[in-house]
DNA sequence: TGCCAGGCCGGGT
DNA sequence: ACCCGGCATGGC
């Protein structure tokens, strides 16, 4: 079966098995991308409640973050682990977008895909998942995300070895894929939504998973 | 109670 | 071009 249609037929059976997603839970462009780099290897609850601790202190904005004390910072985003490391992505990212970030953020939407993707992946602290998810969920570009869960998928079902790079991932779905945001955007979350919970690291009852029929 | 979570960096080979 | 240790909290 050609790729486009195997991966069509996957994605059709994950979304008629859990409905769609509405992704992603943040209301601006700028919020998007603060919740990009906080879930870095961290659990997205994790995630709200530090996102919650920087709405509550009005550190949520470009200007929060930028006045911010690295410490208080820090200190806000401490449930999402890493909050040392995190406080200072932050800071990097805003630094990044300069005075005014809104206007950085539409200029940065205005720049083909490479471009943007390649400005992205200049900052520090971003690397390739975190950029593609700014890019399809801030940007709304057509870059596909990948992570742990989708390289989870792809190797069980034997679709690309182990081994495999990220880039490599990611042409796997956007080379016979249209660049549809809107597709893209519920692919990724409906790959997520089913690795955690269908494709434990550990284990595989997959007997109940939307995926078992395309198993190898 | 240990294992895991929507990675990335920097230094070493 | 990889490989690896470090980074850290909270939930189950």
């Amino acid at each position: 079966m050609p790729r486009e249609d195997l991966l069509r037929d996957m994605y059709t059976a994950m979304l008629t098995a859990l409905g769609p997603s509405r992704w992603w839970p943040a209301t601006t462009p700028f919020e998007v991308a603060v919740g990009a780099i906080l879930t870095q290897n961290t659990n997205w609850r994790n995630v709200e409640k530090a996102i919650g601790n920087l709405k509550a202190a009005g550190m949520l904005s470009p200007e929060g973050i930028r006045s911010a004390h690295p410490d208080e910072l820090a200190e806000c985003i401490r449930p999402s682990g890493y909050f040392r490391m995190k406080a200072n992505r932050l800071k990097d990212f805003v630094a990044f977008l300069g005075e005014e970030c809104d206007m950085a953020l539409t200029q940065l939407r205005a720049l083909p895909l490479d471009s943007a993707r390649e400005a992205l992946l200049g900052v520090r602290g971003i690397g390739p998942e975190t950029a593609d998810s700014i890019l399809l969920y801030a940007l709304e570009k057509p870059s596909f995300v990948v992570d742990a869960y989708t390289r989870r998928i792809l190797t069980r079902h034997a679709l690309l070895p182990e081994d495999v790079l990220y880039d490599e991932m990611r042409d796997f779905f956007m080379d016979v894929l249209d660049p549809d945001v809107p597709l893209y955007n519920e692919f990724h979350a409906l790959l997520v939504r089913v690795a955690a919970t269908y494709c434990l690291k550990n284990t595989q009852h997959c007997t109940e998973c939307p995926l078992a029929p395309f198993l190898p």
